[in-house]
RNA sequence: GCCGCCUUAGCUCAGUUGGUUAGAGCGCCGGUUUGUGGAACCGGAGGUCCUUGGUUCGAGACCAAGAGGCGGUACCA
């Protein structure tokens, strides 16, 4: 046994569905958090920051139990047999945070919030167990126009971003649009009716990946995928299937003409049409605030998937196209979204609390950047200056400290090899340029800057590396006082 | 959760109807060049052929179970 004990050796592994995360990943993860920070801030929005745990019970309908404590969140028993659990979202704590320091809180409360997010579920392709969420919500409104300043938000978020800039499109739906148009159908306003009508949200949900005619399977009967594998439809008739499908519809280029088509489809019940003026409004504030109807549309066939939303539903969309490294194009599709909420801080409080939010996640977006990053930007290291002599890293340090007061990014080699490897070594951080000062330079006063970007550009044209060698291409020797403007003139 | 496919070197993969010592390209390390990365040439290290069990004189290959990965689908507060 103890033997065993001796030679055991933990085999190195991440943990499936987390990631290492480093390099062009993480900065552009902080280029998108401070973009969508300084947004926020102008808006006037407060930074909040709550735990990453937060008592199972806040978190949702979903309690952990004895067969199956992590369905869903990452749970864990406290001493006192309380559970915990990572958050999944930054909305619940929100409503948590909320309900606890209601009365000290300025209302309508607006703030933001950012940070991991847990979900304890199957990983798939860009799916993790752990991603950043970014995320801003209107607590204790229920002004439309609250709804209409998170698009904007929204909005601004993508415009802030370079690498997006105006390829984006949000679309904007209200659920009790849908609402009105079920009732109308005959769905009944019960338990039985509002399990059938999680089934119909969820299949418009899916349009675009089944198409309509799996929709028209979901809506109906149901549907068998491609491995057998059989869902249960909602089990509408021919006739109401079209009906639900014509609304997924009206969606037109306009605003003011989806609403509309809204208008004769819906007809001019109270509900409809109270639900039809706060998409006016919230339309007219858009169109105040400079979002056209390009970057911003009425779209009835989004509806997300989840099921406390109450009111306006939106989704942003990146319509960028990119292609994979088969060189395939790659569509971005939905980063995030949000909508109106009135529920969730009526479980703490036993009342409504209007509430309105979105979010967003960071970390496609940041793999995404990366990716634009990794195509051009080659020699964005940092400068290295090599560390030939041991005994005289003090002049190594001043050189690296001078170029660093001037805005370089610059190191000092630390390790204990030779010249060539202090070479390989500088390449492979994509250095743009060595310093060099060796025996010959420092008897000389002089300092070596090497060029590693221009040099790489010429060793496409070496036949003869001896005569390379002797040469020394894309080297300059100057006076130590000149080491400034020599690293300058690399860049 | 359900269905399908896959698993051989760090990576991408080849490996004949089951047959001796399991290969390639790239990468890595070293040398040609004791002060110069990238080209070229030469050399080297690196393998639990996913695991366990079975069939067989003999298994990387065939069979079964398990694990992991990928894809689809469902769920997603």
């Amino acid at each position: 046994m103890s033997k065993n004990k001796k030679n055991f050796r933990p085999k190195a592994r991440r943990v499936k569905g987390f990631e290492d995360r480093s390099g062009a990943v993480l900065r552009s993860e902080q280029q998108l958090l401070g973009a969508a920070a300084s947004v926020f801030d102008a808006h006037g929005f407060e930074p909040l920051a709550t735990p990453s745990f937060e008592y199972a019970d806040a978190l949702g309908k979903f309690l952990p139990d004895e067969e199956r404590p992590n369905e869903g969140v990452f749970a864990l028993e406290d001493d006192d047999r309380q559970w915990m659990a990572l958050r999944y979202d930054h909305t619940a704590p929100l409503a948590r945070f909320v309900a606890q320091n209601y009365d000290g809180l300025a209302k309508p409360f607006r703030r933001y919030a950012m940070g991991s997010v847990w979900r304890n579920e199957k990983p798939g392709p860009g799916r993790f167990r752990e991603f950043i969420q970014i995320d801003a919500d209107t607590v204790g409104s229920k002004n439309p126009a609250a709804d209409a300043e998170m698009i904007l938000l929204a909005a601004e978020v993508m415009r802030a971003i370079p690498a997006i800039s105006s390829n984006f499109t949000i679309n904007i739906n209200d659920r009790r649009l849908l609402d009105v148009l079920l009732t109308d159908i005959g769905i009944a306003q019960n338990e039985a009716g509002d399990l059938q009508k999680g089934i119909v949200v969820r299949a418009i949900d899916k349009l675009d990946r089944l198409g309509e005619r799996g929709v028209e399977l979901l809506l109906g009967e149901g549907r068998k995928d491609e491995s057998g594998d059989f869902t249960k439809g909602a089990g509408l008739s021919p006739a109401d299937i079209e009906t639900v499908l014509r609304f997924t519809r009206t969606g037109c280029d306009q605003r003011t003409d989806t609403l509309s088509a809204l208008q004769g489809l819906l007809g001019t019940s109270e509900s409809a049409s109270s639900a039809l003026n706060e998409l006016k409004l919230i339309d007219n504030l858009l169109e105040k605030s400079g979002i056209n109807s390009q970057q911003a549309r009425f779209e009835p066939s989004i509806v997300r998937g989840l099921g406390y939303y109450t009111g306006p539903v939106f989704e942003a969309d990146i319509t960028l196209q990119t292609t994979d490294d088969k060189g395939r194009p790659v569509r971005f599709g939905s980063v995030g979204g949000g909508g109106r909420y009135d529920g969730l801080v009526a479980r703490f409080k036993g009342v409504e609390v209007p509430a309105t939010g979105f979010s967003f996640g960071i970390s496609r977006l940041a793999a995404m950047l990366a990716g634009f990053a990794s195509k051009d930007e080659h020699h964005n290291g940092p400068v290295v200056v090599l560390a030939l002599e041991p005994e005289h890293m003090d002049s190594y340090f001043a050189m690296a400290s001078e170029l660093r007061a001037n805005g370089i990014r610059a190191e000092v080699y630390m390790g204990t090899s030779g010249m060539k490897a202090q070479m390989k070594y500088a390449d492979k951080r994509n250095a743009p340029a060595v310093v060099i000062v060796g025996e010959d330079e420092r008897k000389a006063g002089t300092v070596t800057v090497k060029n590693l970007a221009l040099g790489s550009k010429m060793s496409a044209e070496i036949t003869d590396n001896a005569r390379w060698r002797a040469e020394r291409p894309a080297q300059t020797t100057d006076k130590r006082d000149q080491l400034l403007s020599m690293v300058k003139a690399v860049f």
